[in-house]
DNA sequence: AAAAACGCTTGATCCAGATCAATCGAAACT
DNA sequence: AGTTTCGATTGATCTGGATCAAGCGTTTTT
């Protein structure tokens, strides 16, 4: 990601790497005293907020090649938890000392400045869902991020598992469990997907995008032109 | 904010002081190169994406003393627009020059991570406000939330202008400009604050701060315990 | 192997807030 | 001063998705 060989190597010798870690572990929880950012090398995470109300917001689902813990430079501590979905092999990135390494290495600087304006922007994205899409163009959205992302890991882009249950997902989404089980059904109904269980292949991506873009709906069962 | 007087001197140096800009001006429009960070210092700027339906989701408003633009760093290119909303006066820094004078600076560069940082955090407050929050309770927080960032720049927290119109807060908040109207209405017959056009007092800032957490509403309407 | 627990699905009903429609009022323009 | 325009209010109606309520598999426990 433009950094010297030398210099990979300085940052390669402050990354922890952990044995692997099983589902409902905690990377870290709410209120925690901020250490190190997470970078997930395989299976996956879920962050969530406490709300007032004593509920949980699924913030994200964080997968192989990604960030966690951003949010938590500003106050020195975590207000949000992070718990293993899967078993996974995650990394741990010293702050202070990726801090410090930054202050000497420039190109390194810079890709931090980088990787949390992303974040920024995903966040901002995922607002602009929240604000105005109804119900399956969320799912639809959420299912083509997964996709384009285990896309560019190497994984296949319509063939994947569900680490998280319909629960989280009504979560992370704004929606109820239930609402999720129906778009899954009606959505395997029009022939978009197939679902069984947690193991989902996406057989129209495209129709699949052209949902995520609010395109009129053409049922699959209308019959009267 | 931690910095040597002197090292405060170089940033003061690149920082660009603009004559004020009035109504509708565009600070930067979605697709623009992106150059510079902006600061308000008086007046205020909402920030919108483009939907992929055609609409617009209002990201934010920003008053004195907030930064625009950290989520453009990454692509180089600004995918929101920044829109003046009442005569301000806002500052522009060069971000090249920025990050060259936070590499030489290391106070510099740990505050920077820690704006990125606090608008990752204000931005997934504002998910978990969209992802579950009433109609109510988002109003009641998007005025507590003005009232605690103008406290903090030294204005009244309890009787403020409104730059921003109903149907640019309902689209913010993810409501119809009709839901605002009639919380208004609402509100104000609970005694809760007073609003007359543009202009908001806030009476009872307690209750309005027990809504945002979702207290159950006694209504001022019920007669019979 | 039975039973308990949990996650998922499906159906029925309800309601908060959207949408539609009309009016009003302030500000900008002749 | 009158007219147009645009934002705000208020009322009536509609609806997408929540909630309530069963069942149904799977997995885990005993």
């Amino acid at each position: 990601m433009g950094l010297e060989p030398a210099d990979v190597d300085k940052l390669d010798d402050i990354v922890k790497r952990n044995r692997p870690s099983h589902r409902g572990d905690y990377l870290f929880r709410e209120g925690d005293k901020f250490q190190c950012l997470y970078i997930v090398k395989t299976g996956s995470v879920k962050t969530y907020a406490p709300r007032e109300d004593g509920g949980e917001q699924v913030l994200g689902f964080h997968l192989p090649g990604e960030l966690i813990g951003l949010d938590a430079i500003e106050k020195c501590r975590h207000h949000c938890s992070a718990r293993i979905l899967e078993t996974s092999a995650v990394c741990e990135v010293p702050f202070v000392q990726l801090e410090e390494l930054s202050t000497t290495i420039p190109s390194l600087q810079h890709q931090m400045y980088r990787l949390l304006s992303r974040e920024i922007s995903q966040d901002e994205n995922m607002l602009t869902l929240l604000g105005k899409k109804n119900a399956e163009e969320r799912l639809a959205a959420f299912l083509i991020s997964l996709s384009e992302r285990f896309k560019r890991r190497g994984f296949s882009p319509s063939d994947f598992h569900l680490s998280m249950s319909r629960h989280e997902i009504g979560n992370y989404l704004g929606l109820a469990v239930e609402t999720i089980s129906r778009l899954f059904t009606r959505f395997q109904d029009e022939g978009l997907l197939k679902v069984e269980r947690k193991h989902i292949q996406l057989l129209e991506i495209e129709r699949l995008i052209a949902i995520v873009q609010g395109e009129e709906r053409t049922s699959s069962q209308r019959t009267f032109p």
